[in-house]
DNA sequence: AACATGTGCAACCGCCGAGGC
DNA sequence: CGCCTCGGCGGTTGCACATGT
């Protein structure tokens, strides 16, 4: 699909795979194993590329493979570990049983991804006084637009700031200990001690963005703080770290964590 | 009903690292 | 050490279907 011809093998067959052709190749892993990509396809009878049948195997035909929503407990730990990891699909699949990198990555881009940017879009710099409906009107137009972004996979506006992690590619995992230094215990406090405004009266939700002609503003946490007055946080400070159950986990990226540490992290309970 | 737009996902591509020679 | 092959990965695409107008 889209590009040309990886390999140039002519005479090969691509795109959709048809019944027979997984009744094949899943008959001929079950005799012979995994592995030996390149000549499975001569071997086993198909006129695909060694590649083509891996990713038919890997994604879709392998039994363990668990079909199915994702659940909010993975898509929680999906979140968690995308914060960490960055898009390190393979990762991340490797911590959530029976679901594949691809599946993941599909899952991030169509739907976590438009949750995870949406506090940073709205935090826009504005040039004009909003009132609540025409902030909320003009969120919900920022939303469609990354929508499409986001499905399409073409670049933010550029107005964005898209969250981004970098980090070199690990090539052995090891265990180490994870002392956080006090910044990072800083950044684990959910919410950061800033001199915020408050809001008073009522809305609809938790997260519910505001602006006041200069920053834009998210409710805070559940949104019954203090009665009727819910404290503000500035959602171009990306709090990072805190979750938040209308647009998910919040980051500006940690950078600064080691892949021992994170190894460590990802292996203990608290995962 | 017809068309436009949005969404989900399977499958492809190019790149890169590991390992063999 | 350099070259080559293979497997694995993440980014990207196009199709099919759903939803909106």
């Amino acid at each position: 699909m889209g590009r040309s011809p990886c390999c140039s093998k002519v005479g090969l067959k691509r795109g959709a795979w048809t019944a027979l052709e997984d009744k094949i190749l899943t008959a001929y892993i079950k005799v012979h194993g995994e592995g030996q990509w390149k000549n499975l396809p001569k071997r086993a009878g198909l006129k695909r590329c060694g590649k083509s049948c891996r990713l038919r195997w890997m994604n879709y035909l392998r039994p363990e493979i668990k079909r199915g929503n994702i659940s909010l407990d993975e898509e929680d730990l999906i979140v968690r570990l995308h914060n960490l990891l960055g898009n390190r699909w393979s990762l991340i699949a490797g911590r959530l049983p029976g679901r594949t990198d691809n599946e993941i990555k599909n899952y991030w881009n169509t739907t976590l991804r438009k949750k995870a940017v949406s506090p940073v879009i709205y935090s826009i710099p504005l040039k004009t006084n909003y009132t609540h409906s025409q902030a909320k009107s003009r969120a919900k137009k920022s939303k469609s637009t990354v929508s499409r972004c986001a499905a399409k996979s073409t670049p933010f506006p550029a107005t964005v700031t898209r969250p981004h992690v970098t980090r070199a590619k690990p090539t052995a995992y090891g265990s180490g200990n994870i002392v956080p230094s006090s910044s990072e215990k800083a950044q684990a406090q959910p919410w950061p001690n800033l001199e915020l405004p408050l809001f008073h009266g009522s809305h609809s939700g938790l997260g519910e963005e505001f602006l006041d002609g200069v920053d834009a503003f998210m409710t805070r946490g559940d949104g019954t703080f203090n009665g009727n007055t819910t404290e503000l946080v500035r959602t171009s400070e990306a709090m990072p770290g805190s979750w938040n159950a209308d647009y998910g986990f919040i980051t500006n990226g940690i950078d600064d964590l080691d892949m021992d540490s994170l190894t460590y992290l990802l292996d203990s309970e608290d995962w």
